[in-house]
RNA sequence: GUCCCCAUCGUCUAGUGGCCUAGGACACCGGGUUCUCAUCCCGGCAACAUGGGUUCGACUCCCAUUGGGGAUGCCA
């Protein structure tokens, strides 16, 4: 048996944004042809003119670009199969639909078109009536020199049932009579999605149809499309949806309603691309292990259809933030301080030169960018706070006890000369081992003091040093006044 | 309405007739370490939708029911 080399496509429609269901199916596609040493290819499905969003081709290949997903052919990078455009490829879906009409399987229709059909009261089957399925030659011929507008629609065979295989939900049998006359070829001369898509990955050689679900019931259809111009069905891998789930608990095809739902909004939430493709990847296959986090280039070797689920996957934003968390542990400390300090914003003032160590404090206790800001708001500003905070049993203090603590520190720190963290630090363990005095304490008392919280990103001492001598001073003698002794 | 698909902890999943008193992860709840918190470590809670078969034996196979999702566009 000869197996020819598997070629897998990403056809997506540039609408602006890519869903992280997209993202998916790119991601199997790629990962399929990388699991058997084949090509990826990219095609872009405009054939949507009033859809066309400026500048979404680009946003197409960005997407891929950050994610790790490279193509082999594509409108970008060419290949011998191309255009990769549809909108480029007018031509040859006319010819191959007027070639259908010709074998009987296609036919002119000049009906207006449909209105929505109003669903309301007893449900309506929809369809196409066939009004013009068996025009005459010569009608036909009257037609189209009266100049009246036409589509092209699929001469569908109503006999029978199809069967069809599916790589991950196996046969799947569906009666002929339920298909409709679905239009090949538009008014306006461009093809529909049902018919590009079978004419592309023909002459595009696609072996592997990666494609979400909601496919599976047309699909029929296109394989009398595949048929009627005696080409060779290719194997079909066919992707449970992806659901979110609204807040009241309802669970539906994943949507903005449900939050970010496009890459780009992924990451501007402060997730990094590789733990979104972690994620996903998971969302619908499985490893068939307990491992969890894998890179780009460990699925590509471990992928195979056999780990493919077929049912719906809800998307979880607390595993994915979970997730993130453990990529940007892996993190280097200075990869971990570039990447974070965008979200810090621009009114950060001298915590921007100090930026590493508020990166090391940041670093184990975020799990996405985003938490950034409402991290560190109390550096930039100390928060409003009652000396009630001075009060704790565990470490042995209260408003008085801090009151003493904080007048014992207040000219130890006036007259430091530099204020360094480890001047700082050793200033205050020595003089706490000097004193014998209680660390937690100490310790407990600068803390709140430094920051007006309980809890903080960091100890008191990096506390006080972060925020600067000036404002530390500040900050212990207003602490004094408040707690009014 | 009609058609198609799906069905293991709240969520993502492992499990392909006996290895299952059903495993892992997230979330959640405890405990330990830590100058707070977080990290880290240890422990806990929690599921085979229901009813029939088939079989010596069903989470695993078949049927029905129920539940969920999808399709039904000159969108893709």
């Amino acid at each position: 048996m000869i197996s020819k080399t598997t070629r897998t496509r990403f056809a997506p429609s540039p609408t602006g944004f890519m869903h992280v269901g997209n993202l998916r199916t790119a991601l199997y596609a790629y990962l399929l042809a990388r699991s058997q040493g084949g090509r990826f290819i990219l095609r872009i499905e405009d054939t949507d003119q009033a859809r066309y969003v400026d500048g979404a081709v680009q946003v197409i290949y960005d997407t891929l670009k950050t994610a790790g997903l490279s193509h082999d052919e594509g409108p970008d990078v060419g290949g011998d199969f191309g255009p990769y455009i549809q909108s480029e490829r007018r031509e040859i879906y006319r010819e191959h639909a007027l070639e259908l009409v010709r074998r009987g399987a296609a036919y002119y229709c000049f009906c207006e078109k449909q209105e929505p059909a109003e669903n309301d009261g007893e449900n309506v089957s929809g369809g196409y009536d066939g009004h013009c399925r068996n025009l005459s030659p010569a009608e036909v011929d009257a037609a189209l020199a009266a100049g009246k507008p036409y589509v092209i629609r699929q001469k569908i065979d109503r006999e029978g049932s199809t069967t069809f295989h599916d790589a991950v939900f196996g046969e799947i049998t569906i009666e002929n009579k339920v298909l409709d006359d679905q239009i090949l070829l538009k008014s306006d001369g461009m093809p529909t999605y049902n018919f590009a898509n079978v004419v592309d990955d023909h002459l595009m050689g696609i072996t592997h149809v990666v494609r979400g679900s909601e496919y599976l019931p047309s699909t029929p259809k296109y394989n009398q499309l595949y048929r009627a111009f005696g080409w060779e069905i290719p194997e079909y891998v066919h992707l449970p949806l992806i659901m979110g789930r609204n807040a009241d608990g309802e669970i539906a095809k994943l949507s903005k309603r449900h939050g970010s739902v496009s890459f780009e909004n992924l990451v501007q939430d402060g997730f990094l691309p590789a733990a979104i493709i972690n994620y996903i990847a998971l969302l619908g296959w499985s490893p068939k292990s307990d491992r969890e986090l894998f890179t780009l280039p460990e699925l590509e070797e471990l992928f195979t259809l056999s780990g493919l689920n077929k049912s719906p996957a809800v998307f979880d934003y607390d595993k994915l933030r979970w997730m993130n968390g453990e990529y940007m542990k892996q993190l280097p400390a200075g990869e971990f301080a570039r990447l974070s300090r965008p979200f810090a914003g621009t009114e950060i003032g001298e915590l921007d030169a100090k930026w590493a160590m508020v990166a090391e404090l940041l670093h184990s206790r975020i799990e996405t960018f985003r938490e950034i800001p409402e991290k560190i708001a109390f550096l930039l500003k100390l928060p409003e706070y009652s000396a009630e905070l001075f009060l704790n049993k565990k470490s042995k203090c209260d408003p008085a006890a801090a009151a003493e603590i904080l007048r014992e520190y207040l000219p130890l720190f006036e007259a430091l000369p530099t204020w360094n963290y480890d001047e700082l630090n050793s200033l205050v363990s020595d003089r706490i081992a000097a004193t014998g005095a209680n660390m937690r304490r100490v310790m407990w008392a600068l803390r709140i003091a430094a920051s007006g919280l309980t809890v903080t990103p960091g100890g008191a001492v990096e506390i006080l040093y972060l925020v600067g001598k000036e404002e530390a001073l500040r900050r212990i003698r207003k602490a004094l006044e408040l707690i009014g002794a």
